[in-house]
DNA sequence: ATTATGACCCGAT
DNA sequence: AATCGGGCCATAA
């Protein structure tokens, strides 16, 4: 399978179960390039798979809510993730309780 | 092949 | 704690 780095993105973005939010450099970690963090947000950025890449659950290294232009930016990614039970810390997410691990 | 860009990350001040 | 700057790397033109 002719499988681009991007294409991992999606495939394991994917894989982000309901509740729990992955960081950009963990997802470029598991695709196979730890500090292709930035090459990650711009793929999300396209995201060519709008409803099949909750993108909404990708957040900064520290839980930190980076990037995100949509709706109403931050502030609708927050109320999204809050909603799916994430563990919120004003603004910034629970990594200790929602950090989403690939335990394959 | 090269250039330009970007929803990042980390160390230093 | 907040701010600044540099690095790193895939994608598109």
């Amino acid at each position: 399978m002719d499988l681009s780095f991007k294409d991992r993105i999606y495939e394991l973005a994917k894989q982000i179960p309901r509740g729990k939010v992955a960081t950009y450099g963990q997802l470029a970690k598991l695709a196979g390039k730890p500090k292709a963090a930035r090459t990650v947000g711009v793929i999300m950025k396209h995201n060519p798979f709008a409803p099949v890449v909750p993108c909404h659950r990708v957040v900064g290294s520290k839980g930190d809510l980076v990037g995100f232009s949509a709706g109403d930016g931050l502030a609708s990614k927050k109320k999204l993730l809050k909603e799916e039970g994430v563990a919120f810390i004003k603004d910034r997410v629970d990594l200790t309780l929602c950090l989403w691990q690939k335990k394959f």
